[in-house]
DNA sequence: TAAGAAAACTTAATCGATTTAGTCGCTTAA
DNA sequence: TTAAGCGACTAAATCGATTAAGTTTTCTTA
């Protein structure tokens, strides 16, 4: 097993001082020709690479992003990670990726553990556990320290930070709007409590279309569920009994989970999609795609998301500490992916 | 914005040494009671947390693992990570994630870069492209300047490190075999081509289980696509042809992508899933799951891994260096998951 | 030819922590 | 009386790199 080379091992091999190899290594003009070339010559022979942890210490900078986000095992985040992904590596910037598991005190952990040297920034989803405390005080912190916070999806007010947002408002209405042109009167939605942000807006984005078509909105087609991440079989419960018990001619839902249910019950009703029920789901992923029949679908742009917020946090990293500081909102647009859970929409 | 606090500064307001702080903080017997209590209550009072970075060159050990994988848009990856995420967090590690997007370059790239100080150990699972090239230098490279590497899922042989595999042939035997008790005769497999390692040994335990009930394998039944990875229209075209040229009784394919359009043609053909065909397919994730019919399913236990993986890792980490060299291979087993996709054996 | 400049290096400080090897004053035993 | 011993600190080295501030040595040029 070798050891790894550094400046020191370098220098002593080759009977100059560590400087000189330093210098040599970055093209210093203090530095002979002949004396760069053999230094030169020597590290690419034996492979030097500097340690980037003391060039972290040294700069104070660890050109390094810190992700914290609930959850992996959703594909809507592994989309944003992979454009931070992106971006953050066309300017030289790695990413550290950490879980909250929607846990407030995983949250806390992580962010602690990552502000102390390992990161210059973080860019973060807030877990539901968070949102409903309404305790940010390691936010504030970090914040205080000097590094800059972008926080995506699920955000929260109050907080000295950019950020990223999926219009969900607007996307929501997309979705149901389209429901309505193509024929649908009474159209249900089975979203999530109002204390998560995008429940709450994709909420109002239905009320929203359906106001500008002058349909009445009914309390009745409304179903709130307790967990926007998981299906529970109370929540399985919950979908069947709503949709059975509502004569509807449309169904919007706040994630797929949600509308590969109810498209199942729809199914064992023996009602047909789209032609009895149209079907439209928040979230373009793996299900809406590959499921029979394939969903229509408001198409989230995660990886769009995760550029912008890394490229924002970057900007912010790289300007002059002492810019006034100002945060930004930036919106993500949505699209509509139509497929075969809807009807098309004859225009005259 | 305030500064963080360092030891030097602590001792400066203080009116002590750094010394004398640093070994405060550490419950040094060298210190006096009185010094020690007023140290330990001014950190406390500021929240004094150690700088990582500092830490790290001095120890020279980063508490951190590397992890490298082909891409994380793939369920089954983010379960393996979230278990790596338990095991590192129980054991005071923390992680890094880097995707190779199934490029050669980029999973160099990503080692030599972490590498560089920022790990003490990799997880990784090689990459497509790498496989293909079989060049592993850049794993020697790592493994030779002390760092322990384990592979898991896509390993390659020749490496000296540690291996954790799911039981990728007895899985698939065991997915067959129950199509086989459920009354199947003429199975086909969808699989990949031979160079995909994962690939290779489904399709060799599908071979095994028509060999133990003395079913005769015919070629024309093996369909090797080339990308395991994604569904392309061409692969798409490839799964119609196969099923609508060939009288299955059932179907084998060796992850969810291709069993979801393998199920889509069925349909289309008008035949009924399980009665006219059965269906399972390697991989348990949200598709097989919320498919209309659910899938019959071999379960990876991707969480189990990652947990495994991340134990020998750290375990490496923490033995004695120069402890004799051995190496493991560990195997994951699988278990059947049984949907709607498959008929019930009966049982005598 | 001697002072000044330029070339080519080296020394040492620094980042933030740990730790080994002192230092200094005070007590205690021979 | 004096050296050894101890308690309570501090100084300095170290991890691996960068860089401002020296130090030589050689070359100009008045």
């Amino acid at each position: 097993m070798k050891r790894k080379l550094t400046l020191k091992s370098i220098a002593k091999e080759l009977g100059v001082s560590i400087s000189t190899v330093s210098k040599a290594l970055r093209d210093s003009p203090e530095i002979s020709e002949e004396t760069r070339e053999k230094i030169k010559a020597y590290a690419k022979l034996y492979n030097y690479k500097p340690n980037n942890i003391a060039l972290s210490l040294k700069n104070r900078k660890t050109n390094t992003i810190g992700v914290i986000i609930p959850q992996i095992v959703h594909h809507f985040f592994t989309t944003v990670i992979y454009g931070i992904e992106q971006e953050a590596r066309e300017n030289n910037y790695n990413v550290i990726i950490c879980l909250s598991n929607n846990a407030f005190d995983k949250e806390v952990l992580n962010m602690e553990l990552l502000a102390n040297g390992s990161t210059d920034g973080f860019i973060l989803s807030v877990s539901k556990e968070t949102m409903m405390k309404e305790d940010y005080h390691h936010l504030n912190e970090v914040i205080d320290q000097g590094m800059p916070v972008v926080m995506f999806d699920r955000v929260v007010e109050g907080i000295q930070c950019d950020r990223v947002l999926i219009d969900d408002k607007a996307g929501a209405k997309k979705g149901v709007t389209h429901m309505i042109r193509s024929g649908c009167r009474k159209i249900g939605i089975i979203t999530s409590e109002d204390y998560v942000s995008v429940g709450r807006l994709r909420t109002e984005g239905y009320l929203d279309a359906l106001d500008d078509f002058g349909i009445k909105a009914d309390d009745k087609l409304i179903l709130k569920l307790d967990n926007i991440d998981d299906l529970s079989d109370k929540s399985k419960k919950r979908i069947e009994d709503f949709i059975t018990n509502n004569d509807l001619d449309g169904v919007f839902t706040v994630n797929e989970l949600f509308a590969v249910h109810a498209s199942r019950v729809i199914n064992a009703l023996g009602k047909k999609i789209p032609d009895d029920i149209s079907l439209v789901c928040f979230t373009d992923g793996q299900l809406s795609e590959h499921a029979v029949p394939s969903l229509t679908a408001v198409s989230q742009h995660g990886e769009e998301m995760g550029r912008k917020a890394a490229s924002i946090l970057i900007n912010k990293l790289e300007s002059p500490e002492d810019e006034e500081e100002e945060y930004s909102t930036t919106y993500i647009d949505t699209s509509l992916v139509e497929r075969e859970s809807t009807k098309e929409v004859t225009r005259r």
